[in-house]
Formats: C-alpha cells, structure tokens, sequence
DNA sequence: GACAAATACGAACGTTCGTACTATTTTATT
DNA sequence: AATAAAATAGTACGAACGTTCGTATTTGTC
C-alpha cells in the first residue's frame, strides 16, 4: 500500500463516519480536512471533486457493507438462519458508525438531488433489495419459507423493518427498539413459513 | 389576514414544498425568498433566524398534517377502516409535496444535529407514533383487533411500512410500491386480528 | 389626508463553501 | 546519492451562506 492510499483510507473512514452522522452534504473538505490533520488542498487532490468524494465515501462504505454484512451471512445455511445473521449483521454494521447505516440517511438526502451520487445510491440500493430478496429465494429452497410466497414482496417487508428500526434508533433513541424489531421479524418470519 | 400573516403564509407553502424535496437545510434564505419573489432581507425578517424558519416551515407542516390526515380519519369509524383512511391520508399527503412526508427526510437529517429543530422533530414523532398507538387501542376496544395485542408494537410495524414505502416511492419510484405497501398492510392487519 | 406602524428592500458584513493554481516536501526507484 | 514522481501545503478566487443595518415603501387607523 502506497502512502497516497494509505492516507486516502484514513480520509475515507473519517469521511464514512462523518457522513452518517451528519449527511454527505455536510461532509465539507475544509472540516473532513481539519478532522484527518491535513491541508484542504491536500485533501481536495486525492479527489478531484466534491461530487467524487461522496461517491467514494459511499464505494468505500459498500465495500465495508459487503465484506461485514452480506458475506459472513452467506455462510450461514440458507433460510431462516442466514436472514436472522443478515439482520443482525446489518443492526450491528449501523451500530458501529455514529449515525447507523449511512445508505438510509444518503438516499433520503439525494433521492430528489439528480446526479452521478444518486445514481450511485439508486444502483446499490437496488442491489441490497435484490439481496434480500434472494435470502427469501434460498429460503424457499431449503424449505424455511412457502413455495407460495412473493420474494419481492418479502423484500420490501424485511426492508421496511429495517428502516422503522433505523428511525427509532437514532432520533427516538428507543430503548425497546431492539425488542421491537426482534418480535417483529418474528412475525415476519412465520407469515413466510 | 394582515399582510404580514399572508406573505409569512406564501412563504411557509413554498419552504415546505422545497424542504421535503431538498431537505431542511437546503432551504436557502435566498433561493427561498426568490421562489418567494421576495428580498432576502425582507424574507429574513419574518424568522429572525433560519433555526425558526425552520422550526416554522415544520409547525406549518404539522398543522397541515393534522389538518388533512389525522383529523379525517378520526372521522372514519374506529378500527381497521380508520387505520386504512390514515394510511391513505398520509400517502395522499406524502405526495401533495414533491418530496414525500417531510417528517421522514426531515428526521433523517436531524437526528444527530442537536437543537432546537431536532428537539420539535422528536417531540412530533413521539405525538405520531402515540396517535399509531392509539389507533390500535381504539381497533381493540371495537373487536377489530384481538386483546392480546401490543399497541406499542403495532405502531413501530405501521411506521416501519410506511417507511419503506417512502423510500420505494422516492428513490426507487418504483412502480409496484403501491401493490406492495397495501399487500404488507393486509398482513399486518390480518396478524393483529 | 396625516401619521405611526408594519413590511420590504438594497447593500454590506464576516465566514465558509468548492475549486484552481503554484510551490514545497516526501516517497519510491535507480 | 540522484532524480523523477507522488503527495501535501499554501494562497487565492468567486459565489453563496446567514445576518445586520439604515432606508424606503406600503398598510391600517384616526
């Protein structure tokens, strides 16, 4: 790793943690600066951009996602019990940022902003709807859920519950949030069965 | 209606519209006052602040809200109808504006911005998720819902599917959202029976 | 129609934004 | 150790930000 790299890994793991506390919008190169202990302009080189930089921020985010969320899920046996371990990886990969999983809080924030970063965001939610869906896909294989049932639709439930997870979490600070999103999944889980 | 009340009125639909499209905090004074066809200046001293703009701009909201999605559903008999009305009213007015329920984005954004817009955000969200909770109590007290039920819980399920069909229907535009938010509303309804 | 109060305006403040340049330092290669 | 390349810093820019101020215009009341 070159120290050009180097460097642009710290940039980004301030910049990832930064945006899902405050917005991408809000990811400003003179404060991301001053919190990675660099010059502006120094920063301002490794990206070229603004527009840039908040789609690396969202890559490298992806990257992360991917690796911590959606891969140690795939090695769970399919069904059931790899939806509980996505689940739980999910909450947990939120947890570990100040501001929970910054692609809820980046799509809010740009889904009326046209351009390259919506775009980006588009693709890679479609992406995660497409994941969800193939848990419920391979549910359905080994049996854990009926061959009647609408995986896209299954989809758009688990998401839902995510993001009702997600709202209660960082602005109610809930306490019950995680009983909630358990008994809920719970139920989710035996309509599909 | 003086002439202050009425331009302060203009000013409010405007930002509103404009807040749940781009967010809260890219209400400009100025790109505001020129959709308002005002002076900055002239636009400022109606707030005094962009914190109360803001804090406006959502009390408006509110007033509204309540106004053309509580208030009518009250109207409708206790129950299942009624929770099927508010969930028609709360997409209708979803939709009235460019960028959807202003409280979901606005939520979004502030939740780790503390203030006093953050602290009216929460005290908002707490009164909607107590009116979802009511909901279910008066659901149970007609026989619509089953007495074993946790109202508390079936808020959290009702927010959450609302949830995602705000982030189907801005991000993803999805054609099916709607198929799939009354699908979801059928089995929620049913589980609670 | 006079007059005070309410409302709106234009110009300017200091600050921060993203970006563009040039110069300097640090790194990697020979 | 020399040298080219890569990385960082410094400075400056025009534009936009929220806000303040003094002044003009409009409004409602007697």
């Amino acid at each position: 790793m070159t120290k050009g790299e180097d460097t642009k890994h710290v940039i980004l793991e301030a910049g990832l943690d930064m945006a899902s506390q405050l917005g991408l919008e809000c990811v400003t190169i003179g404060s991301l600066a001053k919190l990675a202990h660099m010059s502006k302009s120094g920063l301002f080189a490794h990206f070229q951009s603004k527009e840039n930089l908040q789609i690396d921020i969202l890559s490298y985010a992806a990257r992360d996602f991917a690796e911590n969320v959606v891969i140690p899920a795939l090695a769970i046996q399919a069904g059931i019990p790899r939806i509980k371990a996505l689940v739980d990886n999910w909450i947990k990969w939120g947890s570990r940022l100040s501001g929970g999983c910054i692609f809820v809080s980046a799509s809010t924030e740009f889904s009326d902003r046209p351009g390259k970063v919506r775009d980006y965001l588009l693709r890679q939610q479609e992406e995660w709807i497409d994941c969800l869906k193939r848990m419920a896909e391979s549910a359905m294989r080994v049996g854990d859920f009926s061959k009647e049932i609408d995986c896209e639709q299954f989809a758009f439930d688990l998401y839902s519950l995510l993001l009702g997870f997600h709202l209660y979490y960082k602005l109610l600070n809930n306490a019950e949030t995680k009983k909630r999103q358990e008994a809920s999944l719970e139920r989710l889980l035996d309509n599909y069965r």
